[in-house]
DNA sequence: GTTGGCACTCGGTAGCATCGAGTGCCAACC
DNA sequence: GGTTGGCACTCGATGCTACCGAGTGCCAAC
């Protein structure tokens, strides 16, 4: 691809993504990077054409970029930080106030994403199965029920209630807390032993309980997923039917989920229409990107928007947000 | 308001919210409960118009109910249990499964609504600044981190972290935990009162910290809101102005909160088109229900449908989630 | 009071001409 | 030989007109 026709394809692109209209070849020659005529832009976009980087609705009409037109864009946008200082400003200083419970943090942030892009925003919590027990406490609530605090090192407080068989003493549950974090905590989740016999029955029937209850914790947690900015799907498209099928699949958590694992395992950052399989999605692009507790990659966050999105400013939302929540969480 | 009209009224209001269309004498005469002919209804309908009840779009179309019509036909509709069998069914069933967080449980009951009626559902979880304490620990995370954990009389489970600056002992987290529990358990969250001094200071020091924390509770954290089947939205309206000036709003919590609070507060449980104020959903009408802990209201359950709506199934299946989760709420 | 009859209204649809942005192709040009 | 202006052609969008039919209001008869 010579750099000519290079051009004329990132004039489209850019064009097509401001007009949401096919673009004629009078247009793109009067694009300041573009200095032929329309002639030959006609004679490149052909090529082009033909290439499969753009795609004619019909004869009379404009070029649209093909998914494998905005692909070619998007590998050749340099990752210059294109946002603008109010948004860098406004990310700073949301992290800067950001407080309470991760929970709490990663529904706000997915908000954040959605109102610096104007697409919709996803946010994946960290899952339970990779943590490993960073503190456990038994709470006595009621005479017969015991509340199991887990807090994990990925930074999520996890809790359960036990509903026991007898009443149980304070100095009981100090004693069964104490077995417990002396054999469970540093250990994974998802592979938690049962703790030892400690030579009393109600230290170890307490403990068995909460050990059970931990180690149901990945199983009876599913991935949390936080999107903001669903309004943002209805602006960018005017077929009623797509805006459904979009909000329908951001409905369901687990496709989500594995969209954006998806595409964090194929080392990509950016998928684009048809390139995720999610067929309702076939008119959306996904910009994605991980976040990391202590330096391990825990969860992602990502924004999804129609094909013809502001790539690079969504990438550059997207990657900052992701940079910044992981200090946040770090730090915290 | 004489039989026959109410039983037209009805008709058209009926018919209406099947078709989408504009209803003619014709269709009203053929109905079952309406025995006089299209002339009879057409002179019905006038005197229906001008008191208000009904509209017509332009001259030569059928009629179309008004809000007030709606409101009417709301008013005369008897509470018989119209859900299915298989909708209770699916409801017991949800709710006998039902396990863990709270915030999960209002989460999933909102997906349960929204499934039950096939419009948007929403749930309010039960505010902090009614809530009395019903226990606090404290946990020691880190040297120098502590968590406070509080369960609150209405279920749910708040926590919170303390930096320190000295570090803490065991021994001093359970002194501190003690002196706390003996002085706040039972004392609602909005006015809770500093613990005395206990002649320690380590101790001291942790609690008023602990206290600090609890204390802001009510208004660190803003009412949860969950908001379920936002795609229903995207079904229930063709124009995509519409669509999107609903998901607006419903992504405002601050403003579905007080929707709801505003139609219990009035007694009511549905609101029809203006008679919320809320601008952006003057097509949409909501149907409320109130749910209970200890059997004491602590929160809200609605659904939100377009005006044309199927009101008795969904006031029958927000009826029944409603008891049904205070139950659970209850017991658990 | 109810009903059938009838002239009238008016949105929706179909058919048709027009317009214009955009194309492909070709011959001329540098 | 690549580039360009010219030109005939395509085809969706727009506007106009005619027509259809569901529905109305009114009136006279029952």
């Amino acid at each position: 691809m010579d750099e000519r026709k290079a051009a004329i394809l990132r004039a489209v692109v850019e064009t097509y993504v401001e007009t949401a209209q096919p673009i004629g070849s009078g247009h793109i020659a009067r694009h300041p990077d573009v200095a032929v005529s329309p002639a030959t832009v006609r004679n490149e976009m052909v090529a082009l054409e033909h290439e499969g980087f753009l795609y004619q609705p019909h004869t009379s009409a404009g070029r649209v970029p093909t998914d494998k037109g905005y692909r070619f864009y998007v590998d050749s946008l340099t990752p210059a930080g294109s946002l603008g200082s109010i948004e860098r400003q406004r990310v700073s200083r949301f992290f800067a106030d950001a407080h309470g419970a991760i929970e709490r943090m990663l529904h706000d942030t997915s908000r954040l994403l959605a109102g610096l892009t104007d697409y919709a925003a996803v946010v994946v919590g960290p899952g339970s199965e990779s943590a490993s027990l960073r503190s456990v406490q038994l709470v006595g609530l009621a005479p017969r029920h015991v509340l199991v605090v887990a807090v994990l090192s990925n930074g999520v407080v996890e809790r359960s209630t036990l509903e026991l068989a007898d009443e149980a003493l304070d100095e009981q549950l100090a004693l069964a807390t104490a077995h417990l974090s002396a054999h469970l905590v540093g250990s994974p989740l998802a592979d938690l032993v049962e703790p030892p016999s400690s030579g009393d029955t109600v230290t170890d029937g307490l403990a068995t309980a909460a050990w059970r209850a931990l180690a149901a914790l990945p199983r009876a947690e599913p991935d949390t997923v936080f999107v903001g900015g669903t309004a943002r799907v209805a602006e960018s498209f005017d077929a009623v039917d797509t805006v459904r099928g979009v909000l329908v699949i951001l409905e369901q958590q687990y496709v989500v989920v594995g969209l954006l694992r998806d595409v964090l395992d194929r080392g990509l950052n950016v998928s684009i229409g048809t390139e995720h399989g999610v067929e309702p999605l076939a008119e959306c692009s996904v910009v994605v990107a991980p976040y990391e507790v202590d330096g391990e990659s825990v969860g992602a966050i990502g924004v999804l928007g129609p094909t013809r999105m502001h790539y690079q400013q969504a990438m550059a939302a997207v990657a900052l947000v992701g940079r910044q929540l992981s200090r946040a969480l770090t730090e915290g």
